[in-house]
DNA sequence: CGGGATCCAGTAGGATACTG
DNA sequence: CAGTATCCTACTGGATCCCG
């Protein structure tokens, strides 16, 4: 899917959702916004994030370990000890995240008001 | 935009995923950006997005009109013609959007190597 | 032209048991 | 503690046919 050298902002929509479409499931951005400020263990991330199993921590973490954006650090010793923190470039993507969270936070009202007119005008309309 | 006091949006990253699960699916982003520059009708959409099937074109339009994220707009004539137009609303979200593109565009090459180095990796492990 | 109604495959995500 | 291995369900997305 390697296009040509890339244009403009506007012209690489692909990318963006190809960005989103990543990012966009479930546990990822939590993961990563868990990790903003200090690293974390494996089961410090599973307290901190309700509701995650540990399959699915394992997979989101390994993801984003592929991705480069966190690294993920053994201390040998009993019992095991893993930490992971963001890298460079997980905490250069929480930038544009943060942009996109102000925008939920300011918009999330309309959008909500926006849906429950557009299901009663549904119902209505049945 | 002020980041100074930091809770406001990181303590919300829950709303962040919410919104990034909505518009984190296959077609959405690419809707948003196709109605970026003017208004469009269903076929006029359904050319300019390469791959899409009419059922996910409707479903995504349906669920773009009922968060309030555009206008359907019907003239009343033989044949039919619909128009679909950005609201406010829509046009503020692809504000944030493009910050994500250019972290997108600036950031993909690292990803891609990341992800030839861990795979990689991950071969010699076996 | 602009959809609605079905059917179907693939995958994301959840629960649980087991291991080094 | 930090995972791996299974199994299962639900939802996403695609293809097709039909209708006003």
């Amino acid at each position: 899917m390697d296009m040509t050298s890339p244009p403009a902002a506007a012209a690489d929509c692909l990318g963006v959702s190809e960005v989103l479409g990543r990012i966009g499931d479930k546990w990822t951005v939590q993961v990563v916004v868990a990790l903003h400020d200090r690293p974390r263990r494996f089961n410090d991330l599973k307290r901190e994030i309700a509701g995650i199993s540990q399959q699915m921590l394992t997979r989101t973490l390994k993801l984003l370990e592929r991705d480069g954006m966190l690294e993920r650090t053994v201390h040998p010793s009993a019992p095991p000890q893993v930490e992971y923190a963001l890298s460079s470039l997980g905490r250069s993507l929480s930038q544009p995240l943060m942009q996109l969270a102000e925008w939920a936070i300011a918009h999330r009202d309309a959008v909500h008001e926006s849906r429950v007119r557009y299901d009663a005008s549904q119902l209505r309309a049945r």
